[in-house]
DNA sequence: CTAAACATACCAACCAGTATGAATGTTTTG
DNA sequence: CAAAACATTCATACTGGTTGGTATGTTTAG
């Protein structure tokens, strides 16, 4: 029985078990075991790279959350010179790639804010800074389209950012419990009519 | 010690105790203990009226969440000609009452939507039903709006209603993390926006 | 007297966390 | 260079507390 030790490999491993069974599960719904077995780590391996469940949970949000919005929405966008054109792809994308999926765990975000923002500050803290992180890239984007004229300039762009980003979690939150395409495709109307409301 | 039953008081003590404490801490987060608690009701009494922690959940939502939508929303909705200034009113008139209050729970429709959906499909049925109900009384008020000349003939009432909902829970849902006022009016303002662009 | 309405004590299952030890890497030292 | 000393990384068995649910008995009402 040969064994070999690569401790960044463990808790990488742990952190995207934590981060799908959570997603899937919810964070108190899930057990160590559940994560462990996904992950196939033992116990005493886990709570050598963190000290509790709690902590774990943390860095779900640190390193795997946040990582998440930076790949998948704020990165994205920066290559588009129209911010607005930029949000209508990237959701059009994403439209796409869950039809494939039976994916209707919704926004791993949304769901964990929802859980636990009331239950436990130290993840309110931490998930409000992805939010932060979140609504700030938006903010800077419709800043730069307002600067090469693809915004318009009476527009408030941290107002709008929020608003931005409340009505994704809306409409990820409603599909996710109706699982019905019409909704899906009602939401994105009307979604789209209010980001070409923002049109220059 | 003189003792006087009432079960029709008890079970509705029992909802009332689980609809709150569902509503603060999670369906599944919440103990009966603590409905029992709460309510000031015995375990004997619990599993008298309630097979299961499950049915107690289910008539939670068909009976209370259900209430809730048509007295907050529905019914107050009816008494305006114009749906979307209706809508206005009745969001100003939260948003003063949720100041008073500590209230940053979030809207018990979604917090149980978001945790259950993709758990247990008799609560995901019992969610979309009071969605449909949700959308659907807002939709015949656009509609009745439509008739009356307040709202553009342009709209797709239908349409226009899953958005708004969706807002609202998305809304609800960043505020419920956030805890900050300024997103709230940010949100607001947005939404508001929106809103306008219905009228005719 | 019967059935509904409640009260109390208990139980099996689960779960986060711990105690303990073994296997592997790294550093120190003779 | 070798080997001992030490630290890191992981594995297993166990525990105390909690929870949904049950068994059983008691009280009230018709």
């Amino acid at each position: 029985m040969v064994r070999t030790y690569s401790p960044e490999k463990t808790r990488q491993a742990l952190l995207k078990a934590a981060f799908e069974q959570i997603w899937k599960q919810g964070y108190e719904a899930v057990s160590l075991d559940d994560i462990l077995k996904a992950s196939e780590v033992t116990k005493g391996a886990l709570y050598h790279h963190f000290g509790s469940k709690q902590a774990l949970g943390y860095a779900v949000v640190d390193e795997v959350l946040c990582a998440e919005v930076r790949e998948r929405w704020l990165e994205p966008l920066d290559t588009f010179d129209n911010p607005i054109e930029g949000l209508i792809q990237i959701l059009s994308e994403m439209r796409k790639a869950c039809h494939e999926k039976e994916s209707y765990c919704g926004c791993p975000l949304n769901n964990l804010s929802q859980e636990m923002s009331n239950k436990d500050e130290g993840f309110r803290e931490r998930l409000q800074a992805i939010y932060v992180l979140w609504i700030d890239g938006f903010a800077a984007a419709l800043k730069r389209g307002q600067k090469n004229g693809t915004v318009k300039a009476s527009v408030n762009p941290w107002a709008a950012a929020s608003f931005i980003v409340s009505s994704l979690e809306g409409i990820s939150g409603l599909i996710k419990n109706t699982r019905s395409v019409e909704v899906q495709e009602a939401c994105a109307a009307g979604f789209f009519a209010y980001l070409e409301s923002l049109k220059a």
